[in-house]
DNA sequence: TCTGGGGTCCTAGGACCC
DNA sequence: TCTGGGGTCCTAGGACCC
């Protein structure tokens, strides 16, 4: 009950005054967008972008999933993070009824990159502060001290919108809010090439219909609690104490009982620290074969090593490894090393120490299949 | 019907120190 | 004979996000 005192303190500071314009920009399917607007001759056509859905025996038994499907996917019942066999089922299924069969592409992570830099580079024209917050997403600051700050800020989105639109072919959606929180939701709201303004004054009556589930951090394992307790809008949300909210939820209770308010005095990031690198691959069948599981984490070690040596870092100090068995049951194990390292024969060496017990009888007493490996290194000292 | 790959942040328990 | 309490580091697991 301590800890909760203090926190409650933090209410009615709002520190950061009551004059901030935040907006947040999302990419509308970003992925599928870009290989449309690449490739005329995929310009109006279902597109998924993921996993191969082809590999092992060319039947569509591919594993992985849909990184991202455009709006004409989405009407087959496609959407992210669906298995990609699924996926490829509705697609055949559609082709059956007639329907366009669908556009499988495998993911080129550096040309989104590329376009994402570009349209930084486009807010960043207008905004002092901008923050990337993943490869399609940014928060970007319009406060101002003019009066007509808000009609500024809407001017400002709609021009960057249609920049955006100019340079790459592609649209996007925007939302503008006080604060980072209702920028974000806001964003979502009319996508695709959606832009939704809260204003202050506004901001309740907005959040108070939406699912709970529209708040930034409530995924299926919060929301059914909520749900168990009543709570499947933001209005019933906005009923409970942040007691109550702390019994139920703790330390995260006290994060929500604010955001159902719509108080959120979040600075944006520019640059964001990374905290580790890591790989990990799913093999295309469950294997237990120790040589060739072996083989394949020597690679992944490599790749994340050549990583590493390609960034701003100098050493690391922790190694953790994967290992996900075909029940999906995954394990981690991690080692710190006494001082810090930068030499790939000792890294390897000390991952594969953490590997080994899982490939024979000490962990893995009954042979489980293996799924999934994986490999990172945290502690990173530039 | 299965469930990728890249991450971040939080929690809880144990070791260890003063 | 009865074992406090604060602080930090480490590990494993889990929720969540794009």
């Amino acid at each position: 009950m301590i800890y909760v005192h203090v926190v409650a303190e933090r209410s009615t500071k709002n520190a950061m005054g009551n004059n901030r314009i935040i907006a947040h920009l999302d990419m509308d399917a970003f992925f599928a967008s870009i290989e449309e607007a690449d490739s005329p001759i995929f310009k109006g056509k279902p597109i998924v972008v993921g996993s191969d859905p082809h590999s092992v025996d060319g039947q569509g038994k591919g594993r992985g999933v849909v990184s991202t499907a455009n709006y004409k996917a989405r009407e087959y019942g496609i959407h992210s993070a669906l298995s990609i066999s699924v996926a490829w089922q509705l697609s055949q299924k559609a082709k059956q009824e007639g329907k366009e069969e669908v556009i499988f592409l495998p993911v080129d992570m550096g040309r989104y990159q590329q376009v994402s830099l570009g349209i930084y580079g486009i807010i960043k024209k207008y905004a002092d502060i901008v923050e990337s917050a993943s490869v399609d997403e940014f928060y970007f600051n319009l406060s101002s001290e003019e009066n007509n700050a808000w009609k500024l800020a809407e001017k400002i989105c709609l021009e960057i919108k249609k920049n955006i639109k100019a340079e790459y072919k592609i649209t996007c959606s925007v939302g503008l809010g006080p604060n980072k929180l209702i920028a974000k939701i806001a964003a979502g709201q009319k996508k695709p090439d959606g832009f939704v303004i809260v204003r202050q004054g506004e901001v309740e009556g907005f959040l108070e219909p939406l699912s709970v589930r529209e708040l930034p951090g409530v995924g299926p394992k919060t929301a059914e609690i909520l749900g168990k307790n009543g709570i499947e809008k933001i209005r019933d949300l906005k009923k409970f104490s942040y007691e109550d909210l702390y019994d139920l939820l703790g330390k995260y209770g006290i994060e929500l009982y604010y955001k159902s308010k719509g108080i959120d005095d979040s600075e944006l990031v520019e640059d964001r620290e990374v905290k580790s690198i890591g790989e990990q691959i799913t093999f295309e069948k469950n294997t237990i074969d120790a040589v060739y599981i072996g083989d394949v984490f020597s690679k992944l070690c490599s790749d994340v090593f050549l990583r590493f040596k390609e960034s701003e870092f100098k050493s690391f100090k922790t190694i953790a490894i994967t290992v996900r068995f075909s029940n999906f049951e995954t394990k981690t194990t991690a080692k710190t090393l006494k001082e810090y390292i930068n030499n790939d024969k000792i890294f390897k060496l000390e991952a594969l120490k953490l590997l080994l017990p899982y490939l024979d009888k000490r962990k893995n007493p009954n042979n489980k299949l293996i799924r999934l490996i994986g490999v990172k290194i945290e502690k990173l000292q530039t």
